[in-house]
DNA sequence: AACTATTTATAAGA
DNA sequence: TTCTTATAAATAGTT
């Protein structure tokens, strides 16, 4: 209610307090009256400055006011004076933990962008300042885990190289061990297959291979410089 | 504070009397946790609605405000015992209101760079999302306020110039003023001269018909102002 | 129980 | 302190 946003805390400097004491006892007190005038209401108010000074506002008698709050507290009341105190300060932390929740609450939002409008050109400089630092901080942090993954992976492409090695070992042996056997069932049985015939066929086909690969090479070398070409061509 | 003016006196209509004792007492009630917490001074409200229900707020524990109140007033007297709460519900909302305010703290932590270790890749990435969101408003944020001031100074520079304009052209018309009066004063006196001149012309041409060739130019010089001033001021 | 137009309270400045 | 003023906060009347 003035030109500032009110802090729930303590104000620190002793004058700001003193005058805001003064300001908001008066207000206190008026409202303490009209409550009790408007509603019909019953109120009485004490209230002791900080240097002990004492302000008070009933709207009958004090005394009665307070002898009858005795009796409703009294006829509710099965425990003892202990309990009164702790129920009561717990309100007040309750209160003060419900006040920082809002402040916090307040800057949580400029940090979404939301209610920029009522800061200031020096608070905004400021908040640009910590979002820069922490969006450098975030992607720092988003390298350090994608090069942790990263390490985490070549580790597992490092097993499986040597599984694969293993088995491909174990594989060739495998083979080897099956070629000698093929070996020895050709050996055994295939006699009969004319020595000649097969050395001249085997020729011709290995020079029939060897003009396919040439045509094959060609026809590849050509296709990639006109793709490049188009490609080019749709760039310009 | 509100659509209407405020009477003082008690409100007839019951239904709005109990909305606004309900309003202006947890207003009353605010305000008391208010004064107390930033002026760090000891309140205590007692409050029966006009249908005997008691509130209250203590900044401490009441009892002990009512005995220094007793002290401050009267003299000396003892205290009694105090009331018990509900307390089961407002515990309850206690702790929520602290899981939800340390929830908001942590996330506060996260937009200040801080505690980002535990967060995922995925948490990284729309932190970062946000942040970004956040600086672009931040910036537009600024330059609107930079702009909202240099359209300002611009305003200020174009009303100095207009006032510069005024200034100038009214020094102009006094200026001109001034020359006119000059000039009139010249030609007042000049006209004074001229006459004397001529009266003293005409007397020598009455007087003395029969001058020398010698004066002859500067007759004629005479002659040729007397005839003006003889048409202009109708002389003869 | 929300909303909103207004009044009231008050923070900051003189 | 008291006054002023700009602004925040409370709340009267309404939906």
């Amino acid at each position: 209610m003035g030109r500032g946003r009110v802090v729930l805390e303590r104000i620190e400097n002793k004058i700001n307090r003193q005058v805001t004491f003064s300001k908001r006892r008066s207000g206190l007190l008026k409202k303490a009256f009209e409550l009790s005038v408007l509603c019909d209401a019953e109120v009485g108010l004490i209230i002791f400055s900080s240097r002990g000074k004492l302000f008070q506002y009933s709207s009958t008698d004090i005394t009665k006011i307070i002898e009858r709050y005795r009796q409703c507290r009294y006829s509710k009341s099965h425990t003892g004076d202990s309990l009164e105190h702790d129920s009561q300060s717990a309100y007040h932390e309750f209160l003060k933990l419900r006040a920082k929740y809002e402040s916090l609450e307040r800057t949580q939002r400029h940090f979404q962008g939301e209610d920029l409008e009522p800061l200031s050109f020096k608070d905004l400089q400021s908040l640009e300042k910590q979002l820069d630092i922490t969006l450098a901080l975030t992607r720092q942090h988003q390298t350090k885990k994608l090069m942790a993954r990263a390490d985490e992976l070549r580790e597992k492409v490092h097993k499986l190289e040597d599984l694969n090695k293993q088995l491909e070992s174990k594989e060739k042996d495998e083979f080897s061990s099956l070629i000698l056997d093929n070996n020895n069932y050709i050996q055994m049985h295939a006699t009969q297959v004319d020595q000649f015939e097969s050395e001249t066929a085997l020729n011709t086909w290995f020079q029939h291979q060897e003009v396919v690969s040439k045509e094959k090479a060609i026809d590849t070398r050509t296709e990639h410089s006109q793709s490049s070409h188009n490609k080019n061509n749709g760039w310009l």
